[in-house]
DNA sequence: CTGAAAGCGCTTACAG
DNA sequence: CTGAAAGCGCTTACAG
């Protein structure tokens, strides 16, 4: 509970400015050798360490990035990606001693009022922006505003931001000829919100190589992702008369709701039903069978994330216009496991 | 991309000074009605925001409260129960206009540095301590720091500050009764980790309630919540010569993970075998059949240890003597769904 | 290489 | 009720 060391006490101890002081916690030209290693002791020794809201006033940086998820409570608590995002993301910033901040909101609207806030408050130095939608309102926002930013998913077209994203449509088509090879002929998909970006180009993916593959029938249920509409999709899906003889889910969390229903319908996975989750997480080696899934690297992602809004708000920062640029990380590898099988005879 | 407004910019065009600016935006006496009401009028006309870092280096506060996860990236990102504590904790906050920041750290050591570190940087507040130990050395360390902090579960013994938790012997008291009225005479329960606080008192509730009501068998075995680790302590348990006919799990993820194993041993899940999961969440409602489980509100419980928190940091907060008060909540309610049922014959 | 000073944008006693 | 000023703890041109 003692007062706090500032530059002033080490100034006095050292006798020296605080300039000087400044100039040798930060590393600059400025102050000779022996003196800078005189201040480093003395600050060591009393334990110094910087006011964040001194420094943030003077250089006008808030030492923090901000993430504001419009997922319901439920939703955010249930599906592994989010925190697995996080985490990756918080190791980057930390390494780079910046903080996360981090709010909860219902709506678009208020999301950008969060961003308009954090951004006049200067209480963020930028943005990263999850669930990317097809014609997303916060990318023209936040361009805008000037608030730094990184789009988490894309390609988003005409964007005035950076993009990082993977190639989704590739582990579709992956997918649909391994259920091809597989015997299947009747797949369905219970995809994801219609309106975010990865949706449209899955849904986009899977028509074509469909066709391409001549699959005698190929359904798409759009869903919000919960274990409930998961649950209620798959039972409508299988209780239809030409039951599809594959699902593949967009999430893990509706997988393995879905593998709840096959059981309750007393349906044997792998063998009269194949399931596919895309984003493996641990939730999918958590059931019997285990569910076949599409693996990615969410933690790396997010550290890619965060990477690239590091490089927009330091120093070294490209211009407005240069901002656009897209990063592609790895697409998902397909993981097969106990839920898929040959297609029943 | 335009530069901010200060209450400079709101004095110069109010035509008074910045002081009355400041009196009139913070709804202070020092100004007429008038006066108050033209100021507020211009401020808004010109979209004021405050700048934060100016405000704290002022008030020294940051405005924010600080949550250091220590955890694992995967167990963080399976288990509901961080993220929907940390949406209601985050609820409140954002009410108040307290930041939320976040960091995951790896160790005990890590972890009180961060404290340390925030603190000093007066980065927070205050903090919310998570997973409380039996003898938690981070409890005494805040405290010696003077950092205001609120243990996340309890109660604490000889603490300096408060504590917001749920009396865990009773609902495991229901638990066993229940199994007991059931038929059940050999109950397993895979643990948390042992050394935190709520397993201990799990761990002695148990014990004597299985000796109260004369049960033939009580196991208890201690894990890390994985599901990795509850479906092999599962597997051990249901392979023993004398096998359980009931397994109480200290967490969801596992309780989803022993049903796994049930399936694959071919045990019907609750003819043969009744599961009982801590810590309803949605998972428990997505697996065939839905897991009996014991339902707390996590986002309430959040919401309610960052309102304490809020009284520690608030203008009329307890002297730090005053500090070491104990919030009990409502205790989990049993949720019996379709994984439990009469033991069998 | 070093010191004294101004400035970041607020808040808050202190005089009028 | 109002204004002018000092201060929070840093950083950073600007003179010596």
């Amino acid at each position: 509970m003692t007062r706090r060391v500032t530059i002033a006490d080490i100034a006095a101890a050292a006798g020296v400015s605080k300039g000087a002081v400044s100039y040798a916690l930060n590393g600059r030209p400025g102050v000779s050798e022996n003196t800078r290693r005189k201040i480093l002791g003395i600050a060591a020794e009393m334990g110094f360490v910087p006011n964040r809201a001194a420094r943030s006033l003077s250089v006008s940086s808030a030492q923090a990035v901000g993430i504001a998820l419009r997922r319901s409570a439920r939703t955010l608590g249930i599906e592994p990606y989010f925190m697995e995002l996080i985490s990756g993301i918080e190791a980057t910033l930390s390494a780079g001693s910046l903080g996360l901040t981090l709010q909860i909101v219902d709506t678009v609207e208020e999301e950008l009022e969060v961003y308009r806030r954090w951004w006049a408050e200067r209480r963020v130095d930028g943005v990263l922006l999850c669930d990317v939608g097809a014609s997303d309102p916060r990318l023209d926002f936040v361009a805008d505003l000037g608030l730094p930013a990184v789009a988490v998913g894309g390609p988003v077209e005409g964007a005035r931001l950076p993009a990082v994203w993977h190639d989704d449509a590739e582990p579709c088509r992956e997918i649909l000829e391994y259920l091809y090879a597989l015997g299947h002929r009747r797949v369905a998909r219970i995809a994801g919100l219609p309106h975010l970006l990865h949706t449209a180009i899955r849904d986009a993916a899977h028509t074509e190589t469909a066709a391409a593959l001549g699959l005698e029938s190929m359904t798409t249920v759009h869903s919000d992702y919960t274990g409930e509409q998961g649950a209620r999709i798959t039972r409508r899906l299988l209780s239809s008369a030409n039951r599809p003889t594959a699902i593949i889910y967009d999430n893990d969390v509706m997988a393995v709701a879905g593998l709840g229903v096959a059981h309750e319908l007393g349906l044997h996975v792998s063998e009269q039903l194949s399931i596919v989750a895309w984003d493996d997480s641990p939730l999918c080696r958590l059931t019997h069978p285990a569910l076949t899934s599409l693996t990615r690297d969410i933690s790396a992602y997010g550290s890619h994330c965060a990477e690239v809004l590091l490089t927009l708000i330091g120093a070294d920062a490209p211009s407005p216009e240069k901002r656009a640029f897209s990063v592609q990380c790895r697409p998902a590898q397909l993981s097969p496991r106990g839920s898929t099988g040959p297609a029943p005879a």
